[in-house]
DNA sequence: CTGTTAGCGCATTCAG
DNA sequence: CTGAATGCGCTAACAG
């Protein structure tokens, strides 16, 4: 055989490669790499060759390869606390499609609310030098933040708005995160606002889980109350969210404070599972108990009554923080750091 | 400077590398990465001086270069129909959760139950050549099939067992596929069954999303029912479950076959949106009409009445599909290649 | 059981 | 605007 002594015969793992294509295309094999990735100082002609030739020899370029050369992958990792809230699911479907149709894809890291657990994640999912990083809200480990900063990894923070650091300006890094959100505190305090407006005066605030993003819409609440705010008339449970919590915690209000007329919970299936055990109990609402909801989760215009809640734009959110991190991973400018997409009171009849 | 003439100086990325920590234990760097990936061919007291190394140097293992070495990510690709049904959610967390602990990430994609999108989503996800693949039912296209089998990736199917080929053996490789699920096709038909042995006789079957899992389920009713299945009974929408559309197919029910006593929902969201639409149109159930759903999704066991279903083990599939394809993997053997994990009635009074 | 040699496929220098 | 040389960090294959 006459291959045997041939310099640089072709490979055996019968892989086609940038090679083979700038063979094919007659350039070398960092043009045809320039081409593949549109860079524009690649004359139209030879791109075209370049193109043929892929397309003719079905060449896959390799992300190892290429991650491995430029020490940087086409991966996001984005980080939020739970699959088993529709929340973040619409989020992480909005923000995995705009990325996939950028050409990156996505590393799901699923935190469960806790730090050490996002500080594992981070750690883990850092090693595969993403592009970017899309995490949900801002409370991480110190040590967390480190690594975030340490990679020099573009990262953009969702939903909520970090209110701008007070004083010492944050200058080490060129300041004030990246973020896409809206304020969690305005919105509870628009919705405790228009109970008030309503008529309603012993307003409950029942809340689950209690992460960060809960707590801040306790203290819109509050604000909105101001002197008439009682604190016996808050409900925090530490556990997770869901129909039964509503119901048990719609029991405890009811048990505890009989004179509230209206409660605010922090979370639509809260407030779909007190629906229900409010019909179970043969409560009336609204005219014995007014109950609103936060989210806007699917099936709250199916109750009875139907849930007054607040509509959150978590599909915008993930659609427009990926949009940012996009920009932010081609290294172009992106001046506006903070997005607050707001949010919309939902009135329908249970209150 | 005297690094200047220093033939393997350092490099400059101030990365630290296998060569660094080889280096550092007094070994060569194929030992340390022997070591490191638990071959079990290397001294303990070797094994122990490059763990200290790496611990000492904070060495972190670059995927990227692995994979180019070896031809072989760490990656799992896990291919799911939708987020928006908790169904494959909890499906998802629990082969996630078992994959990462077994040192395996995931690489997650939504077909939108189109096979032309699975189709696309393997092309793309294979050229990170994942170890392994996890995938939902048997419904692809030719080619999807062609690239499953192309790659050499070890799969696992989930959510159904396909029927054992019969006749000609589909020897080519080495026969049956790998999955883990229950039989769709049992599971409606036990349901049915027991409606009817609970004295229903006008046993409706409603339906949405019609993926092929789906139409099993509906083969079950079928057989159940025997000669007294009547057609105009089965109403199909291929528009995606949910609360609103179960409450329409309750009234379209009603409306087209008044005489029917019972509805098989084939998800549980469309059973409860009838549940609610039930209450709202004070139909009674079960006295007018019995309903009952299949998955047990959360929520069934708050409604009014609790909702009577198929509990499928979602969790448990995933679990053990993901722990099927670990071993295959790492190059085990697998004997059962169809492992069938059931499912279980749950009446409630819905029926 | 350990080490040597030689790439994996691509993109980043730097020249022209 | 294009190309040549070089190495990213690791592991497969073979030797000892």
């Amino acid at each position: 055989m006459t291959t045997a002594s041939a310099p640089k015969r072709r490979r055996a793992t019968g892989r086609v490669t940038l090679q083979d294509v700038a063979l094919a295309a007659g350039v070398s094999p960092i043009t045809a790499s320039r081409a593949l990735r549109g860079e524009r100082s690649v004359a139209a002609d030879l791109v075209e060759r370049v193109t043929t030739a892929v397309a003719q020899l079905g060449y896959v370029p390799d992300p190892a390869a290429r991650a491995l050369a430029s020490a940087r992958s086409n991966q996001v990792v984005v980080l939020i606390p739970l699959l088993s809230n529709t929340l973040f699911v619409d989020l992480l479907d909005a923000a995995q499609r705009t990325l996939l149709a950028a050409g990156y894809q996505s590393l799901i890291g699923v935190t469960h609310y806790r730090a050490d657990e996002e500080e594992a994640l981070l750690r883990t999912y850092l090693m595969n030098r993403p592009a970017g990083l899309l995490v949900t809200g801002f409370d991480h480990t110190e040590a967390a933040h480190a690594l975030i900063h340490g990679s020099g990894v573009p990262c953009v923070h969702v939903m909520e708005n970090r209110g701008a650091a007070p004083g010492a300006a944050d200058a080490e890094d060129g300041g004030e995160p990246y973020s896409v959100g809206f304020s969690q505190q305005a919105a509870g305090h628009a919705m405790t606002a228009e109970l008030l407006r309503r008529g309603y005066r012993r307003i409950a605030f029942a809340a689950a889980q209690l992460d960060p993003r809960t707590l801040q819409r306790a203290q819109g609440y509050r604000a909105a109350l101001g002197a008439a705010h009682d604190p016996r008339l808050e409900f925090m449970d530490a556990a997770p969210s869901s129909f039964a919590l509503g119901a048990k915690l719609l029991e405890r209000v009811m048990r505890e404070a009989p004179d509230v007329d209206a409660i605010f919970f922090n979370n639509d299936d809260l407030a779909q599972g007190a629906l229900l055990q409010a019909l179970r109990l043969g409560l009336r609402v609204p005219e014995r108990i007014a109950v609103v909801g936060f989210n806007d989760l699917t099936g709250g215009d199916q109750m009875l009554p139907p849930l007054s809640t607040v509509r959150t734009p978590r599909g915008e959110i993930g659609l427009h923080a990926a949009r940012m991190l996009v920009a932010l991973m081609r290294g172009e400018d992106v001046p506006e750091r903070r997005v607050d997409l707001g949010f919309e009171l939902v009135m329908r009849s249970s209150c």
